[in-house]
DNA sequence: ATGTTC
């Protein structure tokens, strides 16, 4: 009896078993990709070009067992949003365009012990005061403005510039991967342009899906984990959803034309351009992994900058210091990266570039580079959802290491374009029926930006969860829902 | 995502 199949107009899943989904090795493919979704996600899925980015990344060299697509998967600039490639570091590749223009955009959760009863009736003061006090938006400045120098120390630094000039404590910098400083930057494999770009956005949120949401936890599914997280009921916490800027994005331009001229035989031989690649070992690999862990740590200290302003906002709103109101990092994660990794392949320890483009590090309990604090129940994996739907944190679950390098899934993933979005929604309209309808207090820069960000242009954020928590690649822990947000 | 069109 043949295994049950999934048509895709032109492109056929085989299905392994619930919720995996595998398209078959063929052709030049270097190996199969999967697909990890529910029917009802699949269809989603299907409707734009991410089965076809899946499969083109299995042409990346070095590709090893699999390329995997996360159940909020939706297409991407070559390389799907939702996509984990493990390309082997010796003789595979690194992929620039794979990991995308945002480098190391991402999310950090900060806890408080407000309850939501306490913050009750301050909404509109608090995020107000929250918009005034949080550069957004294109241009718009940064917390720090300063020369290049600066930037350089905070490409090499990280979240440890951030705590010697007083915009950090200890306890951040452990509540971070990497203690917020990449192993591995190279300031000076970032060009002069992109520091340009960035000595203005130095604490900046950005425009698009970026935004910093005020939330209440609702739900807290698994107390033992919560309790280790600090997460209990009807307590406020803070997310921050940014990334490098202009510095990481003209970072990825710059190596995307570096390759265009240094490898163009590999570039010709891949499917997609957008999957833009240079070959492990050469020069090019080392400048732009050098570049790359420079722009992670550069949007670390972005997100630093941001909390601590924040904890400046909630001191002035709720009157009163900010360590009585407990405004601790839980954990921040990056959405956007390639990372030497070592994974077990075949028995065999092997070193891999791990590409994770809008997917999330979720490491299980026991693994040495999960924070101390975590070490026993798994590191925390912080999964926004939209404006009017909460987010979810869960806990790297047991059987990430096999099946996904280490990962899980990143956000509710889009169901449409922008421009579509822009077409379907208007954004006061958006804003208006968020107040109204959900009490959620909104404030942008720009209207349309929350017409592209409307609830409505996402998938189901707790589909997306069901599917993680059903294969153990990342486990819930904790549900939240927005009290306010703003955006650019 | 993005000095929102190299």
């Amino acid at each position: 009896m043949s295994q049950p199949t999934f048509d895709a107009d032109g492109i056929t899943l085989e299905k392994v078993r619930e919720y995996v989904w595998e398209i078959p090795q063929e052709g030049d493919m270097r190996a199969p990709a999967r697909v990890l979704a529910s029917e009802p996600l699949l269809e989603e899925i299907k409707e734009d070009k991410t089965l076809e980015q899946i499969k083109n990344t299995t042409h990346l060299p070095g590709i090893t067992k699999y390329a995997i697509c996360m159940p909020d998967g939706h297409q991407g600039y070559g390389f799907p949003v939702g996509g984990v490639g493990a390309l082997d570091a010796e003789d595979g590749c690194i992929s620039p365009g794979s990991v995308g223009y945002d480098i190391n955009c991402g999310v950090r959760m900060m806890r408080t012990n407000l309850t939501y009863d306490e913050l009750r009736g301050n909404e509109r003061e608090l995020v107000d005061s929250l918009f005034a006090n949080v550069p957004s938006g294109l241009g718009g400045g940064g917390i720090v403005e300063s020369g290049v120098d600066t930037v350089d120390e905070i490409l090499a630094r990280g979240v440890d510039w951030a705590l010697e000039h007083g915009h950090a404590i200890e306890s951040d910098l452990l509540h971070c991967e990497d203690e917020g400083m990449r192993e591995g930057a190279d300031p000076s494999k970032v060009s002069q342009k992109a520091k340009d770009r960035g000595k203005n956005q130095i604490g900046s949120l950005g425009s698009g899906n970026h935004f910093l949401e005020v939330q209440r936890v609702t739900d807290v599914f698994d107390d033992d984990v919560g309790e280790a997280f600090g997460l209990e009921e009807d307590q406020i916490v803070v997310l921050i959803h940014c990334g490098s800027r202009g510095l990481g994005h003209q970072t990825c331009n710059d190596y995307l034309r570096k390759i265009e001229k240094q490898h163009k035989g590999l570039l010709d031989r891949l499917p997609d351009k957008e999957l833009a690649a240079a070959p492990a070992g050469s020069q090019l690999a080392e400048d732009y992994y050098g570049a790359m862990n420079a722009a992670i740590n550069f949007a670390w200290v972005n997100r630093q900058l941001i909390m601590h302003r924040t904890r400046e906002v909630f001191e002035r709103v709720f009157e009163r210091p900010w360590e009585e109101m407990e405004m601790e990092l839980l954990y921040d994660v990056a959405h956007n990266i390639a990372k030497k990794e070592v994974h077990e392949v075949d028995g065999e320890n092997r070193e891999l570039y791990v590409h994770r483009k809008g997917a999330t590090r979720a490491f299980p309990a026991g693994h040495p580079e999960v924070p101390k604090a975590y070490r026993d129940v798994g590191q925390p994996v912080i999964i926004p959802g939209s404006m009017g739907a909460g987010s979810y944190v869960l806990r790297g679950g047991e059987q990430s290491m096999d099946l996904t390098f280490g990962s899980t899934a990143h956000g509710a993933g889009r169901l449409m374009s922008r421009t579509q979005a822009k077409n379907e929604y208007w954004g006061g309209d958006v804003r208006d029926e968020l107040e109204d309808q959900q009490g959620i207090y909104v404030k942008a820069q720009s209207g349309a930006t929350v017409a592209e960000e409307a609830p409505g242009v996402y998938k189901d954020v707790d589909e997306v969860v069901r599917v993680s928590d059903a294969l153990g690649i990342g486990d819930k822990v904790a549900r939240t829902f927005p009290v306010c947000n703003i955006k650019g």
